[in-house]
DNA sequence: ACTTTGACTTCGG
DNA sequence: TCCGAAGCCAAAG
């Protein structure tokens, strides 16, 4: 699965009135390190909870007025806000991590 | 093929 | 808590 594509699964899996982190979307899509490019991929589509996605500790990294979309689209899903970061202890969405359940043989 | 570009992250001071 | 430097990775130009 492209990164990109990968990325972009798991930023819609995010529930509302939940959010997760650049950083972590990249780990939970299988490419830890990657958080840039989950900027890439937010950019890039369209339709995606993408105010779900914040910065490292619940952190708006949006400049000007899409900071203050954000913050209020979060607001309006029921996320708390601690001063400028989200309240990550009641809000952070943890991915579940590896459901190996479904391995199936790759044939060459 | 090389350089630039990001809504990043982590670590020190 | 804020700031800068260094590390990070893939897509675009």
């Amino acid at each position: 699965m492209p990164l990109q594509s990968s990325i972009i699964a798991t930023i819609r899996r995010i529930p509302r009135g939940k959010v997760s982190t650049y950083g972590a979307v990249a780990r939970a899509s299988g490419y830890p390190g990657a958080a840039r490019q989950v900027v890439a991929a937010l950019r890039k589509s369209v339709n995606l909870p993408w105010q779900r996605v914040l910065g490292a500790g619940g952190a708006i990294k949006l400049r000007g007025e899409s900071g203050f979309e954000q913050r209020f689209r979060l607001e309006a899903e029921g996320v708390t806000f601690r001063g400028r970061k989200v309240d990550m202890k009641a809000h952070e969405y943890k991915f579940p991590k590896k459901s190996r359940a479904l391995k199936k043989k790759a044939r060459t």
